[in-house]
DNA sequence: AGCGGAACAT
DNA sequence: ATGTTCCGCT
């Protein structure tokens, strides 16, 4: 059966894309990076090198013909992929590493965040690599880093089994793929494939040993994606079986595992990620310690919001505690294999720095079982978000920047002259629709939309489609706000985030503000003043303790007490519908009740704001830029003329999402009834599926 | 080399 | 929104 999603549920789209935003679905740049760097073959010309995330360009004009022939731009050279590497600057994907030619290091808390929402931070994962990227695998699971071969990212086969053994990666066989994006196939698939290639069929071939399932087998890859068996899918974020409750229970994001109890941790598959085989896909537990490393707190970095609405389940650690509690965390989850390997514990960060990449160091402990009780409160880490524990509701004062809508150079030109470059006229007034975004931003049900972007407010079409279509009421996104953030920190780039903030800000970070916070208005002086004086790191670390405010109970998220909060910012809270707000359902059991219950009401969107620091707090700090933002908006809509590059037709692997429509669970209402959980996960799935696909498109 | 503004393109 | 193309400034 298709699910609905097939037909024509709308589901959201950054399921399918999720690197790539709203508007372009094309592949984007990062993404291509992520990919040649995880192929072995392209290591002559660009490879991970030195921190984490951290990457030399080797050949730069290579790199730069294959990336335009990936995107049908002959002309291009690294002068230009430079400038569009130069703006993930300002979007926190990627910082220029000072003083290293061609060295650039990626920003993985918002890739991951925006990728793999589901990743827990809490946990952590295995040891990490040294630049490498983590990648997200499965959901629920753990993250694992990609060492230095990126074959291994791009084969799920080796979540399978567990991070350790993937290291070793040698395999690399395919690509296929794997740069993913369509159509690669073209120009740089081409190449890439050339390497090994034997693309096509990677499905069969591996293999793999999943076993699970799905049908058949395919491989590897596949296993995910495509074909995850629903049960699977369920099973691993709780499945709807009769047993299953868990996705009513908790609605947590699939990843993470319903914590309820009930059963299910996780799920015996491994790998499990939806996305994975798409494009280049981050495994989670190496995002997790990557993340938690660097950043420790999502909190601060800002995730995008993006990111989180969808995933509202997000688990996200707790800020500021120390290393302990981060073990905690992560240990929840974690898979006792990947536990055992780790052994270390210490250090996880220490560990990082060195560049291993062995594993070696990955320590993380994993204290407790998944669900078994775990006497934190907060810390619940999979299972529930963040803050929900703790969220207070609070709306500091922080600095979110409004802008008034931009300006730009169209106006200018207007204004001022016309236009150097083409003499036409464009007509340039009209279209702005940019705007809209910021103001309002309520995305509601689709968290999708808001996701992609533009969304916000959208209800357009995919929202609307949605809820024409008939989900509507899957929003689950109710709760969103809620929580938001609340912690969102500061961090030093508070400011920057320009686009976003507003949107997203005003859901969550207003709403929540927090209490914690409160030393900072704005971040950064904040810190200055009260915290102290380093830079970025200090900045981070701030942020990290700063909020806590950790009643226990308090924090409802979004149900319970909104009412400050949201109401002041208007937002409706409900936006959803059927929810509940209210209480709801809470009533759960188990364990933590309480937490749980709140728990479910995570919202769905959790945005945060603030975003990185992290890249920073590397080494290099580069930060003080934050502010700039990059927006231009202007859209005009001028002719447009059609290229005619085409070049490529991939392979075709892709295909294969049709079908089975892997539920992800997330949805996040707490009282959502079950149909529509069932839904979500339904769309989820076919989300997933679809990613693999995601571009082809050239 | 690298940065970033502008205008233009999708 | 994400690049692409130019281009001036460091």
């Amino acid at each position: 059966m298709k699910t609905p999603g097939d037909t024509g549920f709308a589901f959201p789209e950054w399921a399918y894309k999720p690197e790539s935003s709203p508007g372009s679905r094309q592949i984007q740049l990062w993404h291509f990076i992520l990919e040649l760097l995880r192929k072995e073959e392209y290591h002559d010309v660009i490879a991970w090198q030195g921190d984490y995330g951290e990457f030399v360009i080797k050949d730069p004009d290579e790199v730069a013909r294959l990336w335009g022939a990936r995107k049908c731009k002959p002309q291009m050279n690294y002068d230009k992929l430079s400038r569009a590497l130069r703006y993930y600057y300002n979007k926190r994907i990627l910082h220029k590493t000072k003083g290293k030619r061609f060295t650039y290091k990626f920003n993985f808390n918002k890739l991951v965040l925006v990728n793999y929402p589901f990743i827990d931070m809490g946990s952590t994962g295995s040891s990490v690599p040294q630049s490498a990227p983590p990648v997200p695998t499965g959901a629920g699971t753990h993250f694992r880093f990609p060492p230095s071969t990126p074959s291994e990212v791009l084969s799920p086969n080796e979540d399978l089994r567990s991070p350790g053994g993937m290291f070793s990666s040698v395999t690399r066989r395919m690509a296929r793929g794997s740069v993913s994006d369509c159509s690669d196939g073209t120009s740089v698939n081409s190449e890439i494939e050339e390497g090994n290639s034997g693309a096509p069929d990677e499905r069969g071939e591996r293999g793999v040993s999943g076993g699970g399932g799905p049908g058949g087998g395919g491989g590897y890859r596949s296993i995910i994606h495509p074909r995850l068996s629903h049960e699977t899918l369920f099973r691993m974020y709780g499945g709807p079986g009769p047993g299953g409750a868990s996705l009513l229970a908790p609605p947590l994001s699939p990843a993470l595992s319903m914590t309820p109890t009930s059963h299910l941790p996780y799920t015996p598959s491994p790998t499990l990620s939806p996305m994975l085989g798409s494009h280049f896909s981050f495994n989670p537990e190496d995002m997790k310690r990557y993340l938690q490393a660097h950043t420790q707190s999502v909190y601060n970095y800002g995730l995008s919001p993006r990111a989180f609405l969808q995933y509202p389940n997000i688990v996200i650690p707790q800020p500021h505690r120390p290393a302990a509690d981060k073990a905690a965390l992560n240990a929840e989850r974690g898979t006792a294999e990947r536990a055992e390997r780790a052994a270390t514990a210490g250090g996880e960060r220490g560990g990082e720095r060195h560049h291993h990449p062995s594993l070696a160091h990955s320590a993380h402990h994993l204290p407790h079982h998944p669900h078994s009780a775990h006497p934190h409160p907060h810390s619940h880490p999979m299972h529930y978000p963040l803050h929900l524990g703790e969220e207070p509701p609070h709306m500091s004062p922080f600095k979110f920047k409004l802008q008034p809508p931009p300006l730009g150079r169209k106006q200018r030109e207007g204004q001022s002259q016309s236009k150097p470059r083409q003499s036409s006229l464009s007509s340039g007034s009209g279209s702005m629709s940019s705007t809209s975004g910021l103001g309002s931003s309520l995305s509601f049900g689709s968290d999708l939309s808001s996701a992609s972007g533009s969304g916000v407010i959208s209800a357009s079409s995919s929202t609307q489609s949605l809820s024409s279509a008939g989900l509507p009421k899957i929003k689950v996104e109710p709760i969103s706000d809620i929580e938001s953030e609340e912690e969102v920190e500061v961090t030093d780039i508070s400011d920057e985030d320009p686009d976003e903030r507003d949107e997203e800000y005003e859901h969550f970070s207003l709403r929540h503000s927090r209490a914690s916070d409160h030393q900072q208005p704005n971040h950064r002086l904040a810190n200055g003043t009260s915290a102290s004086q380093h830079h970025e790191e200090d900045l981070d670390e701030d942020v990290f303790k700063a909020p806590a405010p950790p009643p226990p109970g308090l924090m409802p998220f979004f149900s319970s007490q909104h009412p400050h909060s949201s109401a002041q910012r208007g937002l409706p809270a409900v936006k959803s519908e059927p929810a509940e707000p209210g209480e709801s359902n809470t009533s759960p059991s188990q364990t933590a009740a309480t937490g749980a219950a709140q728990t479910k009401c995570i919202p769905l969107k959790l945005r945060f704001k603030r975003r990185w620091s992290e890249d920073q707090r590397m080494e290099t700090s580069q930060e003080e830029s934050d502010d700039k933002k990059v927006r231009p908006e202007e859209e005009r809509e001028r002719g447009k003329q059609s290229n005619g590059c085409m070049e490529m037709e991939e392979d075709g692997t892709g295909s294969g999402e049709g079908d089975s429509p892997p539920p992800l669970a997330y949805e996040g209402s707490l009282g959502t009834p079950l149909a529509s959980h069932q839904r979500v996960s339904a769309e989820l799935h076919r989300a997933t599926a679809q990613l693999s696909l995601e571009n082809k498109d050239c």
